[in-house]
Order: C-alpha cells, then structure tokens, then sequence
DNA sequence: AGCACGCCGACT
DNA sequence: GTCGGCGTGCTC
C-alpha cells in the first residue's frame, strides 16, 4: 500500500510538507517519527495526517524511514501544535520544535520498557559463579539486598548484561518496577472550604473546565490538588502539575513524592537524555504523576485526567522567545480538547483569571485562611514625602523595625533592586554614568567590588573618579539598592544577623534553600531580598515586611507593571507571620494617595483588583481587550522605526486599533535599536485576521529582527 | 535552520 | 574580465 504522509518538520517554516511511502503495512502512523529529504539535507519530523493524495503539484520526495512502530506523539498534542502556530502566529515548524525535547528531534529510539527490579531466585545448593567474578559480586550484593532496582544497578556501575546472564541461568527473576502511588494522608483532614472545592471538581472529572483556587499562602491549596490527584490516579489516569521555574525545588517535588510515593519532574536543568528518558515513561504511561515547568504542558500522556497549574499568574509561564505562548493558556487549551478538568490556583490571581471567572467561565473557590496558620497581614503605607532616607529608609520605617526586633521578631524588607545604589551621578552638572551599549542607567556595586553594572547587557565598568563631563570630583551615588540597605541596617542594628537575597549573592536553588532553611529557626534576624524572596517557603517567624522602592513598580510605562507589583508584595508578605503573631507590611511610597496604593492597603490584593479593573476597562486594555505587541529591533533607530510603519500599514480595512511604533521602553540595548506597536481589538478574531495580514512579513535581512508577541506580559 | 541562487566590489 | 560578499527565498 502506497500512502502520502503530511508531515511536521521541526525548523521554521509556514507549511507542512508531503512525502510518500510504499509498502506501508502500520497503522499507527500518524504521531510517529519519519525521517525525510528536506531540501539538501534529511530532518525527523512528524506524521500528523495519512492521505490517498496529495496537493502538492510537483513530485513527491520518499520517506526514509520510519522511526517509530507506533505513535510517540497524541492526537490531542497534534491537535495543540496546529493551535499554538494559529494563536500565537508562529510557524508550525517552531511549535514542532519548541514542543519536542531534543532527543526526539534527533530520532533517539524510544525505549518502552520500564525499569525492572530484580530477585534472586531461591537455589537449593550454592551457586557456583567460577570465573564471572561480576556475576559473584552481584550476587553477593543481592544476597544482602535481597532485590535490587534497574537505577540501583545503574548507581552500582553494574552492567545490564551482567543481570540478563545471571536471569538465563535462572538466577534472577525481574518484574517491572511501576510506580504505586500509595497515598497518605497524613493525618491531614480537608477543611469544609477544602472540601467543598475537591468535592466539586470530584463531580465534573469527566468534562473540561476550569477550577480556579483564589487562596492566601497556607490557605491549603496543595490539599486540594492533592485530594483531586489522588482520585484520578485511583482512576488509573494521568495527572499533570505544572509549577513556576522557580518552584521546582527539590521541596516541592518530595511533597509530593511524601504524599504519593513517586513523582516524574520535568526540569529544565536535567539532561537532554533525563528529560528524554521521563517524556518516553510518561507516553507510554509508566508514569502517572507528572510535575514539570512550562514546557512539561506538551508532555505526550497516554490518559491524562486532570491539569493543575499553581501559581498560575507566574510570569514564567509565558515564553519569552522563538513561540511566545503561555502554558497555563495552552494547558486550559489542551484540557479543552481531552475534555478533563484543569485546576488553577494561585493567592494573586492574574487579572485575565479573576475577568474568567467574573463572566462565569471559570469557577471560583475562595479559601481563606486556616486556623492554625497565618492571618492577612495588614497592608500600611508610610508617607516618605518630605522626609530624609537614610539607605533607602525613613526614620519611622527604622523605628518599626527596631519594635519588631525588640519583640524577637524576624523582619523581612523587599527592595526590587540589586546592588548598591540604583545610579551614579555628578552633583555639579547632572551627569548620569549610562551603559555604552544600552540606553540604562548603571547600578553601582560595592560588592564584591565597586564598579558600575549594566543590568540588561551585563556590562562592567570602572567607578570614575572624575565626572567625564565637567571634571568635577563630587560623584554621588542615590537610590539605594540590596547592598546599602543591608549596611544601613547593619549599621544601625549591630549585631543582628543580616542576610540578603538577591540574584548576586544566591546563583542556585540551593543557595536559597539554605537561607530560607536557617530563617526557618526563631531569633532576631533581617531578610534584604528582592523579588527573589516572593519564590520562598513560608517563614513563620517573619512579623514584619517592608517595602522599599514600591512606586517604582507602581509608576512605570508597562501596563501590567501594578499587577506585577502588587502579586509580588502580596507574594512577599504571604511569607510572613503565623497566627499567634499577625504580621505588618508597610510600604514607603512618595505617593499615599494612588488608587493602587490606597486599595492595596485598604483591602489588599482583591481591592487592587477591583482598582487596576475599572483602569483597565477605561484604558481598553487586557483582560478588556486582547492585545499583540510587534517589536522590531536593528542597528539603525530609524530604519527600525520605518519598518514597523510599514508593517502597520499592512493592516487594513479593519477596526483594530493600532499603536505606534514608538521606541521601547529601553530603547537601546546591547547596542541594537528596538520599537514596538501593538495591535488592540476587544474582538480576539478581529486580532487574528489583523495579525494574519502581517505574520508572514519577514524580517529585511538580518540588519531588522522582529517578533509578533500575542498576550505579552511584559511590554519592555 | 541550512543551502543555493543572485547581483555588486577588489583581484589574478 | 572573474571570485566571492551575504541578501533573498525555498525546502514536499
């Protein structure tokens, strides 16, 4: 039987391609691996349709070969590969690309065997090994352990084929080592808020839709997960959990292993081969529970039950490069089509969610604190206007921190700044000390040597002693970041222990594992972090949180920038306090009376959510409208500029508004020049037709790179 | 992404 | 007069 196969080719093109193949006799060809003539050159791509003929007008090149006996890829992936090319206007090739791990683009043969575990068959007289000095060692070692598993054998360096010998002379006996998914409850009993929610998702296993968990910290979202999971496990079916980057510790995944005895992490850290290894047992269902980062979404399962994404308004969850999608998006997507639940839960929820579930597509279940664990903290600005800052801080701020570590409290303070001071200027003309290559202004460390950064370009440079415009000498540092807040405090709190949390002193998880461990203990101690400090375990004896530099976040060009800062306060001070010892969160701001602010403090997050609503609802911005950002970058300000001109003007005849293009936010970086427009419609199709007039325009050369950016998150 | 085709500067 | 610069376009 001759067959035309349409096939997924993994490298940047608009189109699927068609080849084919004689004396086919499988099936069970579309979502296997062929490998193909692809111009000069062969590449592994995927069967995604089996035809009788083909559109295509010239000749037909001939598969090479197939890979796979049988698909390695599901329908319902296939399905979301052809979706996310179409949303996110990517070539489907790109999304074949970005889906696949690189082992199955390089046709690595799939291993279906799961791992064994080896027993020694009882002998009635002593074995007698002679020569297989291996064979003795082994058996030696199974005699004491009385079984072994295949990755203990790895961990013993014991070649497989020691195991197989020993198996035909009727030594050993294996059977495969599945997974169990025993579970434990841990003496762990659902609240009647917990409970109504597990119950309620419970009763809609068998149908798509979306349950979102509005809870604080330690409201006990986990439990819910944990309590669905276990049923749809008991089912026999698959469970996906997708966590933000940051969160997948080694915590996170013993949590869950504690409470199911075995976990598949997805991490984007392991090994081209581990992640290969995990994607082929999770395909072919060996394993069940799976707990990954954002590109674990296009894992293949075999009967996936249940999605849950936690922290869903985690910014990781979007990509920022090549396909630009979000995996809580795609996961809602892609529950859609198995028709199954997907549970999204966060304590900040994103203002695209809270807008889901005010039009009743999504269903809410509010958790509020437990007894027994911390109570909401109190929200309190401090009027810093008029008032002197001594390391970023107002006396008062100071005095409260004194109170709190009078009382043996931990005292935790958020300052979205690395560094020592955010700027270096000239007190006699204004000069600023700006990066060479990008249009920032340079942050001045002290450690662990003084010099002048570039943030974005990672460019050092030497402190001058003389401003390089007037030769005046009187070069003064404002602004303090991480490392002056930590020697104020320093100063003015001897001998209390200072830690500080920031991307320069902690470059691995466990790094920051370690220092939140030894925050864990009671005692006096200050915590100086920046954002790095929302992605920590809860610190119980924190009862003070304060925020340094808020209006910065608050006041700047990007949109989302409010929500991004309030989520990450709130973020910050759900670390803190527990019930005996309520905690205070105080912000400095220049600017008391500002919606955000007032509404923040008045009734924390969900008053900032109404608030940024109505603004958003003014403003025909997301989740009001659906918006599309075009960037376009090159060595030429203005060529950049003409460009994205002329892409606008590619879209016509339509309602949606465009704006732009107008220089980035940063608009100089690494030397390159950026712009950006957007593309706004309260009607998403409208969006896509427009963004369809314009998607294929390729980029003049490589003096101009642009980029399509659909629901971006961040607008810089 | 590769890789070839194609039209303008410095060389045997 | 050619060799080759990388800008442009195609890959069933």
């Amino acid at each position: 039987m001759t067959h035309i196969l349409r096939v997924l080719i993994p490298r940047p093109v608009w189109r699927t391609y068609d080849y084919v193949l004689h004396d086919a006799t499988s099936n069970a060809l579309v979502g296997a691996r062929v490998r193909v003539p692809f111009g000069p050159s062969s590449v592994v791509g995927i069967v995604f349709e089996v035809a009788a003929r083909s559109e295509h007008l010239g000749e037909l090149k001939q598969v090479m070969n197939v890979v796979d006996q049988q698909p390695i890829v599901s329908e319902d992936l296939l399905k979301l590969a052809f979706w996310l090319a179409s949303y996110y206007h990517c070539p489907i090739g790109t999304v074949i690309e970005t889906m696949l791990p690189t082992d199955v683009l390089r046709g690595r043969a799939i291993n279906l065997e799961p791992d064994f575990e080896w027993a020694i068959v009882p002998q009635g007289e002593k074995v007698e090994f002679k020569r297989a000095t291996r064979q003795q060692e082994t058996w030696n070692l199974l005699v004491n352990r009385g079984a072994l598993t295949d990755p203990e054998i790895r961990r013993e360096g014991i070649a497989r084929s020691v195991l197989t010998a020993m198996e035909k002379k009727g030594l050993l006996r294996r059977k495969p080592l599945l997974p169990k998914y025993q579970f434990q409850d841990r003496g762990i009993k659902p609240t009647a808020e917990q409970e109504f929610a597990i119950q309620s998702v419970l009763g809609s296993l068998n149908q798509f839709g979306v349950h979102v968990l509005d809870g604080v910290t330690g409201s006990g979202k986990t439990e819910v997960y944990i309590r669905v999971i276990k049923e749809v496990l008991a089912k026999g079916r698959q469970v996906l959990v997708l966590v933000p980057e940051i969160a997948l510790t080694p915590q996170t995944a013993n949590h869950f292993r504690e409470r199911f005895g075995s976990v598949a992490v997805l991490h984007s850290m392991r090994t081209n081969l581990q992640r290969f290894e995990i994607w082929s047992r999770v395909g072919s269902g060996e394993h069940r529970l799976v707990l990954g980062t954002r590109s674990a979404v296009f894992t293949p399962f075999k009967d996936l039950g249940l999605i849950v994404v936690d922290e869903e308004h985690d910014s990781s969850y979007k990509q920022s490069d090549s396909l630009r999608y979000s995996a809580r998006d795609a996961a809602v997507v892609r529950a859609n089509d198995l028709g199954i639940p997907v549970i999204l839960g966060s304590a900040t929820l994103s203002l695209e969610t809270v807008e889901n579930i005010n039009r009743n597509k999504y269903k809410a279940y509010r958790l509020a604190a437990r007894p027994g664990t911390a109570k909401l903290p109190k929200f309190q600005l401090l009027d810093v206007r008029g008032q002197s800052l001594r390391g970023g801080m107002c006396h008062p701020l100071i005095e409260i921190i004194r109170r709190h570590l009078d009382g043996e409290g931990q005292v935790l303070v958020l300052i979205n700044r690395r560094g020592f001071a955010v700027s270096v200027v000239c007190h006699d003309c204004g000069w600023r000390a700006n990066c060479q290559d990008c249009d920032v202004i340079l942050t001045l460390h002290e450690q662990p040597c003084r010099e002048l950064r570039c943030h974005h370009c990672d460019r050092r440079y030497e402190l001058p002693d003389h401003c390089p415009d007037c030769s005046g000498n009187r070069l003064v540092s404002v602004g303090a970041a991480t490392q002056r807040v930590v020697e104020t405090l320093a100063e003015a709190f001897p001998g209390v222990p200072i830690r500080r949390i920031d991307r320069d002193v902690i470059n691995t998880n466990r790094k920051l594992e370690h220092t939140f461990t030894e925050l864990q203990l009671p005692g006096r101690c200050i915590l100086v972090g920046t954002q790095m400090l929302a992605k920590g375990h809860h610190l119980p004896n924190v009862t003070l949180v304060a925020v340094l530099r808020a209006d910065a976040g608050f006041f700047s060009s990007d949109f989302r920038a409010a929500e991004r800062t309030a989520q990450l306060i709130v973020q910050v001070a759900g670390r803190a306090g527990r019930a005996e010892r309520e905690g205070e969160v105080w912000i400095q701001t220049y600017d008391p009376d500002h919606p955000h602010l007032e509404s923040l403090a008045k009734s924390g997050y969900r008053g900032f959510v109404e608030t940024e609503l109505i603004l958003r609802r003014d403003a025909n911005f997301p989740p009001y409208s659906h918006l599309a950002l075009l960037r376009a970058e090159g060595s030429n300000s203005e060529e950049v500029k003409t460009f994205l001109h002329q892409v606008l003007r590619e879209v016509t005849g339509t309602s949606t508004e465009k704006l732009g293009p107008v220089p980035a936010y940063i608009p100089r970086l690494n030397n390159r020049w950026r712009c950006q427009a957007a593309l706004v419609d309260r009607s998403r199709k409208r969006l896509h037709e427009a963004l369809g007039k314009i998607a294929k325009i390729p980029s003049p050369g490589s003096r101009i790179r642009w980029s399509i950016d659909v629901d971006p998150i961040d607008m810089s």
